[in-house]
DNA sequence: TTGTAAGCGTTATCAC
DNA sequence: GTGATAACGCTTACAA
């Protein structure tokens, strides 16, 4: 009714009511005991009043928020926006608000965020980290004592729980089954940026177990250990890094088919990039799969509609957030046991776009 | 280095600076003058005690968090995730933090999530809004003076600032387009739930302008226009809504394949039906352009890459958001103005799904 | 430039 | 069951 600006306080209503602020407090805030009669009277003098509670008053001094800071490199990105929603489910089923910042692989944004996160007072912190070589920010988290998972991104040097998926086995058992049907020349599509592929740039990515904490760099090596496992030697030509985007796969996919011994099989090592990967072999006229198989990463919605329908590796996206924020509220009700890891599983779903290698010429077999 | 649990404040570091409280928060705060060495010392004092600022404290007496509500449908969905990367960007571009909601279309979660929110003291709330039936607590939030901008949806009920499409325009633009091409047989896929397609299964979709600020009703509204243009009555049985997801769409498509007069284009309103319907004319033998032409909603990554090219009808999806929180960002900084609505405009990507009309005997044309 | 002291709107601790 | 009153950690007149 009353409508001032800045609206009411518990005194306002308490004088309306005709008793004190505590009684009040206790009424709207339902905590302590109230009488059953006190409880309304004050139920009518907040609606004429059209008191609303100010929680950063309460959490000033109970010392909880009720919040949750989530920090995750980029929302628009698909994986990371089914991330976000097991996040919040869960999240919102036990009560809690999820206050969100996008990095964009930025370990400088990371950083901020997290501070400002911190001084807001959220209960709990759910991050992505950009950059497993800048952590003391997050290192100082946990010590401090806010509660931190991490999410799908492991860091050893930070004491915190973490949900990841297993990517190295993911990408072996992709490649495996590739090998199984007699593919020897296996092009790789990473989308590494320069300075990441670089590394990786030695002969038979033996550089690649330095970065395992990059998702990318452990699909890379259980490509490699798959092709180990069959005797095949990793050549640098097959593994190609143009970036992230769409079009870099595009690049990337045509590159491999120039080769002279053309890959007669395709891992992209994620969604977007096997959709580059598919574009780009209709652009060259390249059959799919009769004369190159392809395989990605994540069971994106259109991976089963497109023509041929792509065989993928799956990861349990939104458990991962789900798990993540289940574990973070753990800690929050005062768990105190050493950190956990949580690895989900992964599944290969096959589809239409994996065929056995085309003519195996023992020849060819043996020059791979 | 001084790790204490609830962490120093700054009487703690003023005591450890010799300074009063005042000058340390001036110091820490950055605002009032404080003497270079004060400052230096001051600083000092806080890196010891490991000092983070209480934001909430802060608010409270400022009476401002930095701090936007965003309440939307359902951030799993591309459409939504790209708006809230809009929003995020320009909101963080300008200092301000956000607290995102799903609502899953509930109009109880949406008017708790605003309560909630606004108790916690936004500056301002982003709302897509669920139903446009209820909107009284829309009503109030913007009467009580807190900033609200309405987020794809308009409700003329509420006095809000609104970013919006012309769904409608844009819908009768793709059908245009078929007509002009000859079809005349052309299928809509809406994806209405139950009870809304029911509202306008009346003959010609008369029921439609009762609800438009429905997304879907808009282009259905769209569609209507433009056959209307051309003088093609609107038949029921090629308006058809099974639902919104991928497989409800597939069932649509083999339902408008079986009628008696097929549809010889199809227009499906969002970008997930879009994928059910490719998917359905691929399991059912049809040819796309060839036999049926097909227009879809919503510039996905995936159009571009299937075969065909998908012709869609795009939005400035990330503007809607990034408009919104500019709108937001004003209202805060205290404009007075009257309600602004801004309408963006869309556009019709021409790719390789449509085709001109096969075999157009005037037989057909006139019966359909 | 610096210090004193009065709030901001709650909850929590006591008495009664 | 109810009422004073002291926090919570900060900003902000106002004075010095």
């Amino acid at each position: 009714m009353d409508e001032r600006r800045g609206s009411a306080t518990i005194p306002d209503v308490a004088r309306l009511a005709g008793v004190s602020t505590a009684t009040a407090a206790r009424a709207l805030g339902n905590y302590g005991s109230v009488s059953a009669a006190t409880r309304e009277k004050v139920g009518q003098a907040a609606a004429a009043l059209g008191y609303r509670a100010n929680s950063l008053a309460r959490s000033m001094v109970t010392g909880t928020t009720n919040t949750l800071g989530v920090v995750l490199s980029d929302i628009e990105n698909p994986f990371f926006s089914r991330v976000l929603r097991g996040i919040s489910d869960v999240a919102h089923g036990a009560g809690f608000e999820v206050v969100l910042v996008n990095t964009d692989e930025s370990s400088d944004t990371e950083r901020n965020a997290v501070r400002v996160l911190t001084e807001k007072r959220v209960d709990g912190l759910l991050v992505c980290p950009a950059d497993a070589g800048s952590t003391d920010h997050l290192r100082w988290v946990a010590e401090a004592g806010t509660p931190l998972v991490l999410v799908d991104r492991r860091i050893r040097q930070v004491p915190a729980d973490s949900v990841v998926v297993d990517n190295r086995a993911a990408a072996r058992a992709a490649t495996q089954r590739l090998t199984e049907l007699g593919h020897r020349r296996i092009g790789l599509i990473t989308g590494m940026d320069g300075e990441l592929a670089e590394r990786f740039a030695v002969p038979g990515l033996r550089g690649i177990e330095r970065a395992l904490i990059n998702t990318t760099a452990g699909r890379a090596a259980g490509y490699r250990d798959a092709l180990v496992e069959v005797g095949v030697e990793v050549r640098s030509e097959y593994v190609v890094s143009e970036g992230f985007r769409r079009e870099d796969a595009v690049r990337a996919t045509k590159q491999l088919m120039s080769l002279d011994g053309p890959p007669t099989a395709i891992l992209a090592l994620d969604s977007l990039l096997a959709l580059g990967a598919m574009q780009a072999l209709r652009e060259l006229g390249v059959r799919c799969p009769d004369d190159v198989s392809l395989v990605g990463f994540d069971d994106a919605d259109w991976t089963e509609a497109v023509t041929p329908p792509l065989t993928v590796v799956a990861q349990p996206v939104q458990r991962i957030g789900s798990e993540a924020c289940r574990l973070l509220l753990e800690r929050i009700a005062g768990s105190t046991r050493p950190p956990v890891h949580r690895v989900l599983r992964t599944e290969l779903i096959e589809r239409g776009s994996v065929a056995p290698a085309p003519r195996p010429h023992r020849a060819e077999r043996l020059s791979s």
